[in-house]
DNA sequence: CAGTTAAAGTGACCGTGGTCATTTATGAGT
DNA sequence: ACTCATAAATGACCACGGTCACTTTAACTG
């Protein structure tokens, strides 16, 4: 029968979480470095990993947690009706996504249940995209024949893929978004 | 003017690779250690990174190299007429690609030449993948409204899709086959 | 051949993520 | 209040990738 835990673990852990948080406000996700944030928490360093399985498992949390804040901006937002449509309402996610190398990194490792047996952060992100995609497809005049579902997780593969053409050096920001709208008016249209 | 290389880098260089392949049969790819891989070329470890980037670098070069040999044997093959059979025809490269979740992290870390300036040997192999399976979709009876290269762009974004999911704990190697070919059929039918 | 120069190789050193035996704090039971 | 089992925290320690000022070796020159 496990304890519930103590009142001291949940400050010390949001100590950690406020201190991993300012870090990357002023340095961004790839600068952060395990003992800054136990020395601006006034914590030793193993208590970091009394609080996360690893670096990588604080990186889930965060970056999970963002990806849900602009998910929740893109439901309140009413559904495209176009693949040009789909692709913008797109932006504001994949903008995080390739804001850093790095956090691209993150997300793809862990976007796949990442090799733990629990569901992490990323994860479920990942799973609520295709529900909140699958909601726009249902409704706008796209192909129809296979389901909303399915559908949705040929946008996210075409979204992964832009997003992953995007740090090539050969191609810019721009190009990321007009590749998407190529790929998605190929797979959105109505088989006729 | 730069001089010609020495014969003797051409050999240090050839030991390093040599000891570098041996560790990956005997324990794979996650399992290699740049001074193991040193200490079994019998150079100095500062040596290995007068060679190679990083270790990366390395991973790159042989990771690059095994996806060529896959690929020549898929190239040989008859081209396939179904999307079953495009599917089928890419399960030994898949194979490889999801053989070590450490492999698949490489791979699409530098498939998109990975934020270096020149292009690297997996970044290669990924446009030699469109090329091929470009060719493959020009000669069967797939989908014809838009471009072969466009539509092949497609499958490798469904294939990584695919290879993605398979990492995750509640899906089998069999599924990530099958989840392939249900990707392609909606992707290749002709839109007729 | 000795002399010169650039390439090749060296290994002590560093940064950083992660471990674990040990110490300290907490709160339930009496 | 005191005891004691357990949770929480500690920091010295390790593994491993990567660096760089220095040494050694190869090849060219007169």
């Amino acid at each position: 029968m496990p304890r519930a835990p103590q009142k001291r673990t949940l400050e010390t852990r949001a100590r950690l979480i406020a201190a991993a948080e300012a870090i990357i406000a002023e340095d961004g996700y790839e600068a952060l470095r395990v003992e800054e944030v136990t020395a601006r928490a006034g914590v030793a360093k193993g208590t970091f990993f009394a609080h996360f399985q690893d670096k990588d498992g604080l990186m889930d949390l965060l970056i999970g947690a963002e990806i849900d804040r602009r998910l929740d901006a893109i439901e309140t937002a009413p559904p495209p009706e176009t693949a040009e449509g789909v692709a913008a309402g797109l932006a504001p996610l994949l903008a995080f996504m390739t804001s850093e190398r790095y956090v691209f990194d993150v997300i793809i490792r862990y976007s796949g249940a990442a090799a733990r047996d629990e569901i992490g952060p990323i994860a479920m992100t990942f799973e609520r995209q295709v529900k909140v995609i699958a909601a726009w497809l249902a409704a706008g005049g796209f192909r129809r024949d296979i389901s909303a579902e399915l559908l949705a997780e040929g946008v996210q593969a075409f979204a992964i893929q832009a997003a992953s053409l995007h740090f090539c050096a050969l191609h810019s920001g721009r190009a990321m978004q007009e590749r998407l709208e190529e790929y998605l008016r190929a797979w959105l249209a109505p088989s006729s």
